[in-house]
DNA sequence: CGTGGGCGGATTTTT
DNA sequence: TCCGCCCACG
């Protein structure tokens, strides 16, 4: 058989990955090393020389965007639609395994999947109805410690207080919210992978079954597997499996989610017979950026090892530029992006990374009024919006009547006169005969007085409406019904201003969703119960526009996986990145470093890094001194800008400068200044203290300066 | 019932 | 500084 398809464009380490035998699997895959690649070839192969049915595959990956991607590339190569073929996110995967068996799982059939927004929702209520103070049990913390049990594969009945009454109390949270799951028919994301894990662990048969149907088990990114995701695929494989996995512990950026680099190590010891790859030869980046790369992250402790190298050119030095301040850092970093373009390069292939979404402020100031496009990553998306969650509350409900936290959501929206007492009422007799919402509505209406009853008694009879009127519909006319009928599109056209347009364009734009969308037949699941999963478990990308040229801004974060021409590390400020949470143990700052790894190694041709001796932050001056990790890429890689004369500081500057209130005492406002450059001046202005004293200097030639008075080297006359 | 002012808090994000 | 949330008022 002719393979030499499947073969001929990838490098040696590749190639052995992708035809080794068929056990257990480790690919240590650098940045820019062809990962996906070797992950797509090795399907192609299982099914071409291996001869493995597709039927018998599942490619695991975290995103819904790479799994698009992987299906995508894997039709292409084997020429055939991947539908057998199982692709997608562990929480899409675990879906679609409870929507087949939602008996097993305990689950009733018509159950919904409740977005971090509403899980958030369903605590606050319940801290509220359980009269516990919400400073002190705040809704947020709560529903980060029952992800991160439920993450760990952990029930509140596992868990133990040790005689802690704070951690005796999450846990009888826990309890109550799960309960309330339960009693709604409504799941959580963690409880996706849970439900699965505990049905495999409890239903041997079930799990045999799928042992034996899914031989081949391929998960990316493996290095962001969480203790669930894990476990989940121990029990999937169990030991005699043959799981083959891609993973880079450099690029573990999600520890603080629940992400174990250690499954990697692990992995090796949980499947004896782990045959190890390494794909170390990159394909993105040049000489000096990989090297400059390769000398930050070697700071990092327990390393798998791997070095990347390329037989690409050096290219241009790294270059650093220490800005006076972060307004300066932007026109910086613009004014190269318009070097760039200049030089006929395109603005989308500029990306500015930052730590934080806060920073992105600053440049897209900048970039606006300069009138350069630019798009943000990372904003609200689709199907988060609130008007559009409004109207899927409204499917939701139709679809299940126990849905509470969608019942609570448009009970009274539009207005309809049910006030906090009526709810009140709906709400109490919910809890003392542990009912749902809307059982508690129909029961309490004669109780109510006439006005909260009717009121009441309207809004269940436009839900059993809406329920009859559109049942029969297609989908995208049932979603037209319920949003014309509901009264939600008249609520938002009243919406003042152009946001009402925005909302009402949006809920329009719903309707076309509902259109377009291609429900995948799952076994027994109506064409309104998919696209409802479907709105939650892929929320949709945020912005238009995507096609359109523009400069790239995002977190670090968001930027794993692509790659940029030109990249601007920004921000390089001991205390903003590493993150000043980050760097009280080692752990967190090991994982700045890679973060920090992750944004270097984004970039292709050129990488530059800035900082600002000066930043505005959250109303205030601050001050922080360049980040370690520039000190930590080694010194010959970089080439140090400066635009202006010596307002910065060298960073190769070991410490700071003798004492420097001396100097501060030998200026004053108004006093006659020599500099070695700038000639004579006055000086007008002085702020701040000790080493982050600045003064502002009139000089008779040169005009206003601000300089750091440490560094300035003033001679008073 | 909806809005506006006061208050506190302010990494990183996917599903 | 800025945003989101809560409460009080119209």
């Amino acid at each position: 058989m002719d393979v030499s398809h499947l073969l001929d464009r990838l490098n040696d380490a590749q190639r052995q990955a992708v035809t080794a035998p068929v056990a257990p699997t480790l690919v240590l895959a650098g940045a820019g090393s062809g990962k996906t690649r070797v992950l797509t070839h090795r399907v192609a192969w299982l099914v071409e020389v291996e001869n493995v049915s597709p039927h018998a595959i599942l490619a695991v990956t975290f995103t819904n965007k790479a799994a698009g991607e992987m299906r995508g590339r894997i039709e292409a190569m084997l020429d055939l639609p991947a539908a057998p073929l199982w692709v997608g996110t562990f929480h899409g995967i675990a879906h679609r395994l409870l929507r087949i068996h939602w008996r097993e799982a305990g689950l009733p059939q018509t159950f919904q999947i409740l977005d971090s927004e509403d899980q958030l929702r369903v605590l606050r209520r319940l801290v509220k109805s359980l009269e516990l103070d919400e400073s002190r049990w705040v809704p947020r913390e709560v529903q980060w410690f029952i992800n991160a049990q439920k993450d760990e594969g952990l029930r509140p009945s596992a868990l133990k207080d040790d005689g802690d009454p704070t951690r005796r109390q999450l846990i009888a949270l826990y309890a109550a919210y799960q309960e309330t799951c339960d009693r709604t028919g409504v799941v959580d994301f963690a409880e996706l992978l849970l439900r699965v894990f505990e049905m495999w662990q409890q239903d041997a048969q079930l799990r045999a079954h799928y042992r034996g149907r899914f031989r081949h088990v391929l998960v990316d990114e493996f290095q962001d597997t969480n203790a669930i995701q894990y476990a989940w695929l121990r029990a999937l494989t169990g030991s005699e499996g043959t799981p083959f996995v891609v993973g880079d512990d450099d690029q573990s950026i999600y520890r603080w989610r629940g992400a174990r680099v250690e499954n990697l190590a692990r992995f090796q010891r949980d499947f004896p017979g782990t045959q190890l790859f390494r794909l170390e030869q990159n394909y993105r980046s040049t000489g000096n950026i990989l090297a400059a790369a390769n000398g930050l992250i070697r700071h990092n402790s327990g390393r798998l090892g791997k070095n990347l190298w390329t037989s690409g050119e050096r290219g241009e030095p790294v270059r650093l530029y220490a800005a006076y301040n972060e307004r300066d850092e932007a026109e910086f970093v613009l004014s190269r992006i318009r070097e760039w373009r200049e030089q006929g390069g395109a603005l989308r292939e500029c990306a500015i990374l930052y730590r934080s979404n806060a920073q992105s402020r600053v440049f897209e100031e900048a970039l606006m009024s300069a009138r350069m496009p630019y798009r943000v990553y990372g904003g609200l998306r689709f199907f988060e919006r609130a008007e559009i969650k409004d109207a899927l509350a409204y499917l939701r409900l139709i679809f299940n009547r126990a849905d509470d936290a969608s019942f609570e959501r448009i009970v009274n929206l539009p207005t309809r006169g049910i006030g906090q007492k009526t709810l009140d009422a709906v709400r109490d007799y919910a809890k003392s005969n542990a009912c749902t919402l809307w059982e508690a509505a129909g029961a309490t209406i004669a109780e109510l007085g006439p006005r909260g009853g009717a009121s009441l008694h309207g809004f269940l009879a436009l839900v059993e409406q809406l329920d009859r009127d559109s049942r029969a519909l297609p989908l995208h006319e049932q979603v037209d019904q319920v949003i014309a009928a509901s009264g939600l599109l008249a609520h938002y056209r009243k919406d003042k201003g152009d946001r009402g347009e925005v909302r009402v364009e949006n809920l329009e734009e719903l309707v076309s969703a509902a259109r377009g969308f291609d429900a995948e037949d799952v076994e027994e699941l109506s064409p309104l119960a998919s696209f409802l999963s479907h709105a939650v478990l892929e929320s949709g990308e945020g912005q238009a526009g995507e096609w359109e040229d523009g400069v790239q801004m995002m977190t670090l974060h968001s930027a794993k996986g692509l790659e940029f021409p030109v990249v601007f590390l920004c921000g390089l400020e001991d205390g903003l990145f590493p993150h000043q949470r980050s760097v009280t143990d080692v752990a967190g700052l090991e994982e700045e470093r890679r973060l920090c790894y992750v944004g270097a190694t984004r970039a292709m041709r050129q990488l530059w890094l800035t900082y600002a001796e000066q930043r505005r932050l959250h109303g205030a001056d601050s001050y922080g001194a360049p980040s370690r990790f520039i000190r930590e890429i080694p010194e010959e890689l970089i080439e140090e800008i400066r635009l202006r004369i010596q307002v910065s500081r060298p960073v190769r500057v070991a410490g700071r400068r003798g004492p420097i209130e001396e100097a501060v005492g030998g200026v004053r406002l108004g006093q006659r200044v020599r500099h070695g450059k700038f000639g004579d001046g006055v000086v007008l202005g002085l702020e701040g203290q000790g080493s982050h004293a600045r003064v502002q200097v009139v000089f008779e030639r040169q005009g206003t300066k601000w300089l750091m008075l440490a560094y300035a080297n003033l001679e008073p006359l």
